[in-house]
DNA sequence: GTAAGAAAATGACCATGGTCAATATTGGAG
DNA sequence: CTCCAATATTGACCATGGTCATTTTCTTAC
């Protein structure tokens, strides 16, 4: 049997996803087009859809690998003092799935698969998520009658809906990280806030 | 001047509402095309469009409605005596809005509005979740170091947490209730938990 | 080096949401 | 009753993501 994978084939993957880079830092990523990806690329259309299932695949690999370089940020820090510092944590990522009303959707809708199989970049982020943030603040000064696990799930829960109210106009154009720390607080530190 | 709104369009309007509501009832919301409720409908396509300015403005709209219904069965109930009674009263919420996965990401994706005057009926529901909520937990058996309206945004944020993680293949499958009960015991009574 | 078969690339084609200039209908003024 | 302007409807057309039978290129066996 021949090799399972071609040197071509990387070679024309790299060639798309470049591309792909060079058109979103260009016109952002709701425009990016699969026309224009390919035509920059040099292949045919086709070629597109046999390295990627479809173009949010593509768009998943792009986001799920900004988003770990984040997380990867995160995993550096010292253990957090105060909610405070867990906010000011959060506010990069807050700041890239917001940057666009697209890339937020688009970040939600690839939150979970169905099947294993289909486990996709962002997807992982959201487990490795709760991971990262369930490490980083089991020593903190924090509640202790929940496993940091649940905790790290609830922050996750709270960024979401605070950057979800950023791009609602009803709520008063306050800060990304005003509409956290409230919630946080009541979060992390129920005793503290009673 | 003439009358701004003439009988014929409401009645257009109703017809393209009801082949659309026929045709969901038969296929489900995500396989529902824009040229079958036209057909239906006995109207041209541009017809469609003149009277909802996308396929999502309609699936907002119906889909608003039926959220609704079910708020207001929310707000009949009793003052709830535990975090279980909140539980069972958000089921018949949860199961619609993960009826369908197109349906949660749809719900999601009309959560927010970016203009004041674009506000439509999904995001209605949001605002209105958080009262009902609000009123509805106000006077029952749990914390008070916080004001009910944001103990309901929390608790919204954590229903959305749960069905989203109903659809992820990589945590078992446990019961909507199971996932959200732990995490509503924490939010609402977390001296109980200590 | 060459032939055979596997893998990759191609581009014409399709599905479907959405646009818009042209046409038809309506309701009121005279 | 008739005409006019406002309003509603029409359907050919476009944009864009996605498919698939065909063709090209690569790798290995000999």
């Amino acid at each position: 049997m021949t090799t399972a994978i071609q040197p071509r084939t990387l070679k024309t993957r790299a060639k798309l996803i470049d591309a792909a880079r060079a058109i979103i830092n260009d016109v952002g990523y709701s425009a990016m087009r699969v026309e224009q990806v390919v035509a920059e690329a040099g292949v045919a259309k086709g070629t597109f859809f046999s390295h990627f299932k479809d173009k949010d695949a593509l768009l998943d690999r792009l986001i799920g690998e900004e988003i770990d370089k984040l997380l990867d940020q995160i995993e550096t820090l010292p253990t957090p003092k105060s909610v405070d510092d867990i906010v000011s944590a959060l506010v990069p990522y807050m700041n890239f799935i917001s940057c666009e009303r697209f890339v937020f959707d688009l970040v939600l809708r690839h939150s979970g698969a169905a099947k294993i199989e289909e486990i996709g970049p962002i997807a992982m982020t959201f487990e490795r998520f709760a991971d990262v943030i369930a490490n980083w603040i089991k020593d903190g000064p924090f509640r202790t009658d929940a496993m940091p696990e649940m905790l790290a799930n609830g922050v996750h829960s709270f960024v979401i809906q605070a950057v979800a109210l950023n791009f609602c106009a009803i709520h008063q154009s306050e800060p990304l990280k005003g509409r956290l720390t409230p919630y946080l607080d009541l979060w992390l530190n129920p005793a503290q806030s009673a």
